[in-house]
DNA sequence: GTCTATACTCGGATAGAC
DNA sequence: GTCTATCCGAGTATAGAC
């Protein structure tokens, strides 16, 4: 329910769920965050929130999705790039930017994790989540790769999987180190995939 | 309890189980797996097998320990090697054999997303794995530089980190689409890394 | 060391009134 | 649409007998 959005206001209250939901995660971290914490925070009841939802487990992902929505409207570069360098300096910007938020970081971990189960709401958006970006970043780098700009070698479509990798891995190791520049290391990446030569790669 | 090694019986008891619930978890699966469901598996009840761990969580996490301890058993290469290419042979036999386990990749993931409560057991052994790992692939990283067969401008923890990161999200990847080739990913990375014209990777 | 039994907690789901 | 109330299941932890 709520699902095939029947009134206006439903919608907008559901939007506002998971805005606010959103925050609290971010604010205040997820370590197995309740639905009756969440609709507090939203001045419901747990059954009053859990009306716009089918399950936990679906609120859940919507509140992932949306920080996707949020992120993307302000950095649309970070995926739909016009070449590389404004690629790397708009996904730069938004790994920046999440990194300074755990709470998500390790609801998008736990989310993956549940993503093993087929049956589980979060199953389809990490699959067509992760399609969709490595697709955008490829024909990105496939353009740039025609420029010159990134190494003849390799696979565009085999890049943005690195690409999609390094990120994932990186928030896993920020978890745990809360301190580590996750930028600095995918920079590092770029820097690989360059063509030697062309742009800030050169070192050597 | 059997913490501090009482007899040698409660330790060698305590290995069969680990070596037992491993077994299960990479056969069946890992969706919420129960102390109970484990404890039938190696014949004990849910009481009895808690006698040999602290908690549930400590349990799980022994058992990726024990997954850990399995694979360097066989193959002590992927972590402390005399070259590059023994890193680079070495480690992705053991990425091959692991992609092929979902149902391990599964609670790692899970066990990776708890480390984020320092509380949590996991807390500590993500962060001691992690810079053990790190630390020995830096090392021989360093040497192969020397050598001349990693690219000078790389450092050398950071490529350590790179490798880590790159596995750690392709397995995250691998939840997904259990088709994937992690391991010719990860040999993208290394084709990355080395110098031009030395190795592998030439290309291009 | 191991079992049986139980206690207890948590939290998600649902029914039904308003 | 929202609340209150309740239910119910899961699953860990523990007490106590053997």
């Amino acid at each position: 329910m709520a699902r095939r959005g029947s009134y206006a206001k439903g919608i907008a209250k559901r939007e506002e769920i998971l805005r606010t939901a959103l925050a609290v995660v971010a604010r205040e971290g997820y370590h197995g965050a309740s639905v009756k914490e969440l609709a507090e925070a939203v001045g419901l009841s747990q059954a009053g929130l859990l009306h716009y939802f089918d399950s936990k487990d679906e609120l859940f992902v919507e509140i992932l999705r949306t920080r996707d929505e949020v992120d993307m409207a302000g950095h649309a570069e970070a995926v739909q790039a016009a070449d590389l360098a404004e690629l790397r300096t708009g996904y730069l910007e938004v790994v920046r930017h999440n990194a300074r938020v755990p709470g998500l970081v390790e609801l998008f971990t736990r989310l993956a994790a549940d993503s093993a189960n087929p049956e589980h709401p979060s199953r389809a958006f990490f699959s067509e989540r992760g399609a969709d970006l490595r697709d955008r970043w490829a024909d990105t780098i496939a353009e740039a790769q025609a420029a010159g700009q990134v190494r003849a070698g390799i696979d565009p479509a085999l890049a943005a999987r690195l690409l999609q990798a390094v990120s994932d891995g990186a928030q896993m190791q920020l978890l745990v180190e809360p301190e580590l520049d996750m930028a600095h290391l995918i920079e590092t990446l770029f820097d690989l995939m360059q063509e030697p030569g062309a742009g800030p790669a050169a070192g050597g």
